[in-house]
RNA sequence: GGGGGGGUGCCCGAGUGGCCAAAGGGAGCAGACUGUAAAUCUGUCGGCGCAGCCUACGGAGGUUCAAAUCCUCCCCCCCCCA
């Protein structure tokens, strides 16, 4: 029998509850807070308070986002309750976790439009009926000055220069705001509102939850315990996702795009992709892995089934197998997409019932610009029904057009009516 | 408040009057090879029907035949001192 931090005897069924918690995550501070804080709630019979916070700054969620939430929708499955705070108070602020730069400030608006898809969106993983969900801004917005006050004197300016990125920054002479020194802050405050029992974030968030402890201490809470999801990389296989560096994989991402995203990949990302984002079980992971590592499981297969997973999770069995069927297509016997998407030959373009090839790539939005398709052709990056065009300055009769499917490097694929 | 250093293309960064659409690197894109993987190699990487022209080196003016480079004012950032 396993012991918690007070000593306590876990009764085995929470020991296992535990355990499935510690899958998948980095940190679990302090050690052993929340197996007593499991064992106490089994106890006197009140689910555990599980936060997080998420500042809708990006209008979609893409799978990074969603390790997250798939770690809080497991507490939720466990009977807890998940505290969803969607700061839309502290995206106007901007969390400058990880950051080299401040982050620029969004606008009201914009803010609003992504909490909305943003909560659409998390219903994917999570069981939205039984989320409490809250906004920053109810509380954050009518503090008072002495009360704000009161808030930035619970910490030190030698406590937040620990922090990594903010010490970074101060040592290359980049600037550092005052009020991006408020966001730790205000988070922290996001627990003393919720009275947080535990809250969750990525491995980046670290800093900005051990200090939501301080607060809450200050403010004299008990302090919430943390736990750490790792950053999921991207597509790129090397810096986080993030829709800013273009390596990400959207919720929304229609079924060929998600496959196709999967697809592309580095081998070293299917473990962790099976781990973090399918729910697979420990044992799921261990067989793929060892598949992997004794050759028996090509990678290209197991990235086959990853991306068939994961489009089914998101957009059901029929959407994956076709999406599969598809790439397969596509890709492997070299033939073109069962649905290409269609448009009509804009008339505009023409002259004298002829087309000048780059002005037609142009208008049909294929490429940015005249001279981006002079460079393409030239490369022989663009075909029209699978035949490379040499010529930069093709000129085309209209009627040849019409039915002709454009393709412009291995992806972008359109017939034009 | 005083003194000093800076702002160059998506990012980093060289460039101090013409040879600068601006070196070099990274990212991106295309091609080859593959497993739409990685690695590698090649090419490309502001716009324009393109051997030419237009727009661009924080912003606005100015000097000059000629300005990223010189001058004036303004904006922004960093450091040291207070």
């Amino acid at each position: 029998m396993e012991q918690g931090l007070s000593g306590t005897q876990a009764p085995s069924e929470i020991w296992e509850e535990y355990q499935e918690l510690l899958l998948g995550s980095v940190d679990v501070l302090p050690e052993g807070a929340l197996l007593d804080q499991l064992i106490k709630a089994r106890k006197e019979g009140r689910p555990l308070r599980v936060k997080l916070g998420v500042d809708p700054t990006a209008p979609d969620i893409h799978l990074g986002h969603t390790v997250v939430l798939r770690k809080l929708a497991q507490f939720q499955a466990f009977g807890h309750t998940a505290v969803l705070i969607i700061g839309d108070f502290t995206a106007r602020v901007g969390d400058p976790s990880g950051r080299s730069k401040a982050r620029p400030r969004l606008s009201a608006e914009e803010i609003e439009v992504n909490a909305r898809t943003y909560v659409e969106q998390a219903a994917k993983v999570l069981d939205m009926d039984k989320v409490e969900l809250t906004r920053n801004g109810d509380w954050l917005a009518p503090l008072r000055m002495d009360e704000v006050l009161r808030l930035t004197a619970t910490t030190t300016v030698a406590r937040m220069l620990e922090r990594d990125d903010f010490a970074k920054r101060y040592a290359e002479n980049e600037p550092i705001s005052m009020l991006e020194f408020m966001y730790p802050l205000l988070q922290g405050y996001d627990s003393v509102a919720v009275r947080a029992d535990i809250e969750l974030g990525g491995t980046d968030q670290k800093f900005n939850l051990l200090m939501g402890r301080n607060i809450m201490e200050a403010y004299g809470l008990p302090p919430q315990s943390i736990l750490t999801v790792p950053l999921l990389v991207g597509t790129d296989g090397e810096q986080k996702m993030s829709k800013s560096y273009g390596n990400y994989i959207g919720v929304s991402d229609p079924p060929g795009e998600m496959f196709g995203k999967v697809m592309s990949i580095p081998d070293h990302l299917i473990v962790p992709y099976f781990e973090l984002l399918t729910g697979a079980s420990l044992r799921e992971v261990r067989e793929v892995e060892r598949g992997l590592e004794a050759g028996t499981y090509h990678p290209a297969q197991a990235k086959r089934d990853l991306a068939e997973r994961l489009v089914t999770l998101y957009h059901g069995t029929e959407a994956a197998q076709k999406a599969r069927a598809e790439f397969d297509r596509v890709f492997k016997e070299k033939e073109q997409p069962e649905t290409i998407e269609e448009r009509d030959l804009p008339t505009e373009v023409l002259k004298e019932g002829r087309v000048w090839l780059p002005r037609l790539l142009t208008a049909v939005g294929l490429v940015g610009s005249n001279s981006e398709a002079r460079r393409l052709i030239a490369q022989g990056g663009v075909r029209i029904d699978d035949e490379v065009v040499v010529d930069v300055d093709a000129e085309l009769a209209a009627d040849r057009l019409r039915g002709a499917v454009l393709r412009v490097g291995k992806r972008k694929f359109l017939r034009l009516r």
